[in-house]
DNA sequence: CTAGAATAGTTGTTATTGCAACTAATATAG
DNA sequence: CTATATTAGTTGCAATAACAACTATTCTAG
């Protein structure tokens, strides 16, 4: 007895479809407060965000973390260099590798971001109870690891 | 007896950046074989997927359906026209408009699609038992309608 | 040692995106 | 009616992204 499937696709029910507009829509609203109140782009909050996590790591570590295309990284460091936010200096042990840490000034705009972040999580989480949020975590993690499993073109 | 927040933000802990990644990696390797297989980007997909669903729909009504820039759409849509996949004559009631529908290949194209999309979206789900399914499915929801009423800049 | 492979980071190119301005057609208020 | 607002769709432009090529440095095999 198998379950019979349709034969026209329903966007609205399809699984990455529905987490790529849930996703686009989470995004876009914090994006835009990071945007208005401290000027930055997503990408360039995540660098900080790592940065914050792991004062001096380097821009190709930076680039794995958040998974982002180093070329990326590399552009988007150069406005958080020019904005004073990042500093580098070439390692001494290995002079291709350049240890990224936050300012004082980007470690100002990094704890008046921080807050802002959970809040907005805690906002969001408001409609499940914690027994919900504990499932719903454990459900996202399994998701991600299968993902990481399938092979499509094999 | 208040939880204390922490100063610092981990991002793969994170919700908003955890369905990003998520969505991400989903998205993209179900991309990859939308692009290998039949050289369609996921938003021209996406557009066939409502024109599958809603024949005569017009570019607007695409547009609302699957939240792209009705600017996208049209680039996208003028892709598609040119691979002779839809077509558009202009609504005679109202000449602004045009109703778009796939065509015989159209047709034949999404009707390979679609089963393709859902072996992905099983091979997916193969992780979570059916009562965790469905779960998933409602908490999905019920955090969308959430993110709906956030608004962070008041 | 030293030649070739590997690694860190930058830059060029092209495609895609997001926003706003624009054209054409229709709806509506006076 | 007719002036104005609204709607459908396209286009221009600036910002961002993906991918590859490139420089500089370090690692490693022989």
């Amino acid at each position: 007895m198998s379950k019979t499937r349709p034969d026209i696709l329903t966007l609205e029910r399809y699984l990455p479809y529905r987490l790529a507009t849930l996703s686009n829509r989470i995004s876009g609203i914090i994006a835009q407060t990071y945007k208005d109140k401290f000027g930055l782009s997503v990408t360039e909050w995540r660098i900080m965000a790592v940065l914050g996590e792991y004062p001096g790591a380097s821009a190709d570590e930076v680039s794995v973390k958040i998974q982002i295309e180093k070329s990326i990284v590399s552009r988007s460091l150069q406005k958080l260099l020019a904005r004073h936010l990042v500093v580098r200096e070439v390692d001494s042990a290995d002079r291709r590798r350049q240890n990224l840490t936050l300012t004082k000034t980007g470690k100002d705009v990094y704890r008046q971001i921080v807050p802002v972040s959970y809040d907005y999580e805690d906002q969001l989480l408001t409609c499940f109870n914690s027994e919900e949020q504990a499932l719903f975590d454990a459900l996202l993690d399994r998701l991600y690891d299968q993902a990481d499993t399938i092979d499509l073109n094999p």
